[in-house]
DNA sequence: TGATCATGCAGAAACGTGCCTGCCAACGCG
DNA sequence: CGCGTTGGCAGGCACGTTTCTGCATGATCA
């Protein structure tokens, strides 16, 4: 009975806590956190009134006790690779960027916020955050990270589809398949008698997908494969590859380059080789980037649209955090853009002068 | 007495809690708590009993209860500004990503994960978020985020000096005036007789700095302003303000621009007006982006380190938040790293042939 | 007029930890 | 033997919410 009107012993003077407001209000706490919530049945004067003494007092609602009570913190986990010490690698730069970009927009705008976690990861920097679900880019075959999150319930949404049985909730992916016999249809018909292809030595399904439908295409038409591998985190390997395959004797006249920065690469390459792009040698590589829509010349490229996959990913995520029973299927492919620029094209509308930038995107 | 072996009747069956674990072996629930945080005076016997059946149970504690319990959360907000409804512009691209990626990698090491939050959002996504700390990048004058931050108590760190009166814990900063004196200097010593400018709209900091040093250093030299000053974060008008850049009566024969797309966009207006870029015109621009040594001429840039800062601005903030009488002062100025390159030497080594790719950046 | 019911609110039990307090046994020592 | 001391553990409160339950009060109705 003494206590009733002692200032909360334990309370740091800066934060107010539910219990002041109802105390100033001069109501009780459940009624504070009904008014505030929009629940309960109440008068719109009592509502407004707590408002205003919660406003006056400045209180914020503790997130933690929250969370603790209601089991959702409103916090999404996306796991990004790392390669050594540092998460997510060079060549999926711009590709990340925008999807993580995409990602917390979208987020955000359902009221979701965005967790930056490592896939290789100590157990106690995961177990210290308290995840509602988690969107991993490429996950591995047997992911330990995934199988520990699926353990405990969580949603798991893949930014690229599993490989093997991963036992994801959903996942999105391009068509890398269709996208990849697209491009090089694109070059043959261009005029391309030997397509090259470069290319990574990582096992994530982007690369293998790609790599194989290369090789099909080629047992197709009747082409000897032309490629080159190399450590696609590491950026200067893509430099001495891209220079090894126009080094070849069997040197292609098109190169498709997987990663972002291989058409940077290639053009220097062909430089050095005195190759004209696109008379000697049509170029494609896979990119965000919209510095291909400046170089000399400027670059055909793919976008595998990661706005639409960062957004779509969180969608599921989200739709399966809150027990949607989603309309959107469980497992979604986003179509693919080819950019075409001058370097694919062997009859270029205008050689010297380059139009101006157009206002591509979306 | 009946509820001791009661299997906890809320509890879901994936998820199992310290009682769990103290039932299952045998000990209290301090007993658990002590083993597993190392507090306590245990035997070993019993610090490994408990360990091992907390693992055989798939135990993870609870992070939210942790952090209601000890007011510490172990996450970090990362406030990125917004233009429009998409989290972090254009134009700071590469740089954020870098100093995103640094600021990751430090806040991980010390236990810490990131939280990315707009600068501009609706009070409930960040009031359901329990931060310990926050960086933020390039605050506005009277930031009301900050402000209601700091009056929480919590630690905050900015990225780019504070303007006006605002209260941060600690900030990180290049130093652009020195770094645009040292540029305009470079272009003289190559040859410069007018350099222009390309610089932003917008009133942050850093535009504001680079653009006054700019100035300075006019009047300083005899020299009439040559500026063109656009919106940053539209992409498409920096390539328009470049090319009016280009084609003023009294055109600059070397051009510095703010904004990491600039020196694509130069280089094209140069090409669209027939200047052979170094002999013509000289450029350098501020860019974090690896494709400026690849370009034709590969172009000088200015680096703001932005991997530096960003472990700079976490390890600040971690150490704020734990109270660490950090021995780094609370305002830290990074060094800016100009790259020289072909686009701002008059002579350069060689024209036609451009040297195998040099392992840059560290 | 007494029974029924909607309305407006308060009490109190969780949520799962961390940690302060305190009990019991064993031990050393004068 | 009595007493302080230390090791080994258990009880229980508190963190700040949400929410279930329930008690009044006035209005409605047979």
């Amino acid at each position: 009975m003494s206590r009733a009107e002692t200032p909360r012993r334990g309370s740091r003077p800066g934060r107010a806590g539910i219990r002041d407001v109802a105390a100033a209000a001069g109501v009780s706490i459940t009624t504070v956190s009904d008014a505030l919530n929009g629940k309960g049945r109440l008068p719109d004067a009592t509502r407004r009134h707590v408002r205003e003494v919660a406003e006056r007092l400045g209180y914020r609602p503790s997130a933690a006790a929250r969370t603790l009570r209601t089991g959702k913190s409103g916090l999404i986990g996306l796991t990004v690779t790392t390669y050594g010490d540092e998460p997510f690698t060079f060549t999926e730069f711009a590709y990340f960027a925008e999807m993580a970009r995409a990602a917390t927009s979208a987020a955000l705008a359902r009221g979701y916020a965005l967790v930056i976690l490592p896939a290789t990861s100590r157990h106690d920097v995961w177990s210290n955050v308290a995840l509602d679900g988690t969107v991993v880019i490429d996950p591995s075959d047997q992911d330990p990270v995934v199988s520990e999150l699926v353990r405990q319930g969580l949603p798991v949404v893949s930014d690229g589809r599993p490989a093997g049985a991963l036992p994801v909730t959903a996942w999105v992916d391009n068509d890398h398949d269709a996208a990849v016999l697209g491009i090089l249809d694109h070059l043959a018909d261009a005029g391309a008698r030997r397509i090259g292809l470069l290319t990574g030595t990582s096992t994530d399904t982007y690369t293998h997908l790609s790599t194989t439908a290369y090789l099909r295409w080629c047992e197709r038409v009747g082409q000897d494969p032309v490629y080159e591998a190399y450590p696609a985190h590491d950026p200067c390997a893509g430099a001495v590859a891209a220079d090894r395959l126009l080094a070849r004797p069997d040197r292609p006249d098109a190169v498709y380059g997987l990663f972002d920065p291989n058409g940077t690469d290639l053009l220097a390459a062909a430089r050095r080789y005195g190759l004209r792009v696109p008379e000697d040698l049509l170029l494609v590589c896979c990119s965000e980037s919209t510095v291909y829509a400046n170089t000399e010349p400027p670059v055909t490229t793919l976008s595998l649209k990661p706005r639409r996959i960062g957004t779509a990913v969180v969608q599921l995520l989200i739709d399966a955090i809150e027990g949607v029973d989603s309309d959107h299927p469980v497992e979604q492919v986003i179509p693919t853009e080819l950019i075409v620029r001058t370097s694919s094209q062997r009859r270029p509308p205008r050689t010297t002068v380059s139009p101006p930038r157009s206002p591509e995107g979306a």
